[in-house]
DNA sequence: CTATAGCCGACTTATTAAGTAGGAAATAGG
DNA sequence: CCTATTTCCTACTTAATAAGTCGGCTATAG
């Protein structure tokens, strides 16, 4: 289960956005309440603005806020546009008697994937998601 | 999901291993069955027998073989072995409204350890593993 | 005594991650 | 208009890790 910063810190980022006030919110108070990289983070909110997750506003009073309520936030739509997922990481094809390795790593796979679209970012904020 | 090159080697040649009639078996021989770097491998093979896994035995009609039975080792004790478990990768303590988010982690990591400790080589070798 | 095969540490190269730099372009308020 | 604020954008540098290589030594069966 590795996690790269650039994800854990994208995740973090919409959590303060699903949290605030609506409103938008400057990137400076994510960096500050996150402990996050200034520039690192700018980097990260164009991405996912370039994305369409979220909308921003420049200048003064600007800021960044959710593009959808947070409720319809999934972890997976943060995470699928920060790593992206362009090719489907060779694990399948594996020769002989370790083919059935691919199985198993299909199934971890879907595991993943499954939880991760069912936790929304409303769920993270109010604490409350399925075990 | 991401599992190194070198964990994959090593998955497989253990797989090699359980699949093959008792006695020694060449690296060469687990090289060319798997498409493994020769050189490689032979650096991962060490690593395995060092922790204990398997044993081998040098000169003509030497090679490697299982320390216990193959429905003893499971995937997770290779894993374990090649990737090294020192430090609990740094996913607790997120500040403020995105702490919930370690939950998760924590979910997933539990569930992934759970399976990869349920299946053993025994199983890989006749694809029989629970979904 | 020779061919086979494992043993071993150190070394090089490739790839990816993490973070920085330097400015340009909006926009709200005075 | 002018200024402070804040996003926008490309490209760059550096650090870390992964992947794979090298050279040569040691054991042992026949």
């Amino acid at each position: 289960m590795r996690i790269s910063a650039r994800t854990q810190y994208a995740l973090r980022a919409v959590t303060e956005l699903a949290a605030a006030p609506p409103g938008p919110v400057p990137a400076e108070k994510i960096a500050t309440a996150q402990s996050i990289p200034r520039r690192f983070l700018d980097n990260i909110l164009l991405q996912l603005r370039r994305a369409g997750l979220i909308h921003s506003q420049r200048g003064p009073e600007g800021g960044y806020w959710l593009a959808r309520p947070a409720g319809e936030i999934t972890l997976a739509d943060v995470i699928t546009i920060v790593e992206g997922h362009p090719e489907q990481a060779e694990h399948g094809g594996y020769p002989g008697v370790a083919q059935p390795l691919a199985e198993v790593w299909s199934m971890l796979r879907e595991h993943e994937e499954t939880l991760l679209t069912e936790i929304t970012f409303a769920q993270i904020v109010s604490s409350r998601f399925s075990a």
